[in-house]
DNA sequence: AGCAATAGTGAGAATCAGTATCATTTGCGA
DNA sequence: TCGCAAATGATACTGATTCTCACTATTGCT
């Protein structure tokens, strides 16, 4: 997806929402556009100074509402942001248990339906009303490995 | 796994640990059995009242450490704690996203080796030292449904 | 058995990510 | 342009988790 695509998607999300697509906003979508995996709020702040840290938690839990943003809470004490699969594609997270960092990464799609076809199953023997998935591969990072 | 093994194998974890198997330990480990899924301190200390939060927290991390016990962490604030898959067998989670209750199930073996499969390639090229995976269906639990 | 020395306990204080408050500012609609 | 509802951002607050420390229980030694 383009930026200009992004953008109006978000836009769109945000209308439906009664929202406004603020600055502040933007730069969010802009900060979490840039990393190459979810992020937390100190390195949002980190990236855009100019943002303070109750703008962007609140602004966050307001783009999560709108579906625009997705909140990944991984092992450590801090939470992060990544722009919700709707915007990006399906897709899965290395995370490093060294250094908490977490990546992108995306599987083909002969395995993502032999999975969901699993799944399915085990949602309906359990009583349970599926929705969606999350795949998470623990492990340690190349910086962290030669550490 | 039976009661007593795995009593044997806790007992073993904490000597190699040098940690001692108290009796605080063992009501804990007892409560992590009795229940279906992954506990948050809040049911673990309602189950069993005799237990003060601080030295169900305390023992936790210690259990953690001894490779006893995991600790999951889903959306909601609230961390829970479930036997090691080494004690009770690979596994993934059933987590209602209306209540954030936590539910065991298991998928066939041969779906499990083909993500392996599939999860190592995607590990090696993104240079990362795959150690395991953590796969969650999210949805709607039965009681949920139906309220 | 008696006696250190060491480990575990538990009530309460401290920490800190995240949330709520509120006076001020911004931007949309008439 | 005016008025109003929404957004901002500095700050205070909340609550899950961690730390502290005086006390108790257990181990190892003689």
């Amino acid at each position: 997806m383009s930026l200009n695509d992004l953008d109006d998607e978000v836009a769109a999300l945000l209308d439906d929402a009664d929202q406004r697509y603020t600055s502040s906003r933007r730069r969010l979508i802009s900060a979490l556009q840039a990393g190459d995996g979810p992020l937390t709020i100190t390195q949002i702040v980190a990236t855009d100074a100019s943002l303070p840290q109750s703008t962007v938690y609140r602004n966050l839990t307001i783009l999560e509402e709108a579906g625009v943003v997705t909140r990944i809470v991984t092992s450590d004490d801090f939470a992060r942001y990544e722009l919700a699969e709707k915007l990006t594609g399906h897709h899965h997270h290395l995370i490093c248990t060294a250094c908490g960092d977490v990546v992108d990464f995306s599987l083909d799609a002969a395995v993502e339906a032999t999975l969901d076809k699993a799944l399915d199953g085990a949602a309906v023997s359990a009583g349970f009303t599926a929705d969606s998935h999350r795949l998470d591969l623990l492990g340690t990072c190349r910086d962290c490995a030669k550490a």
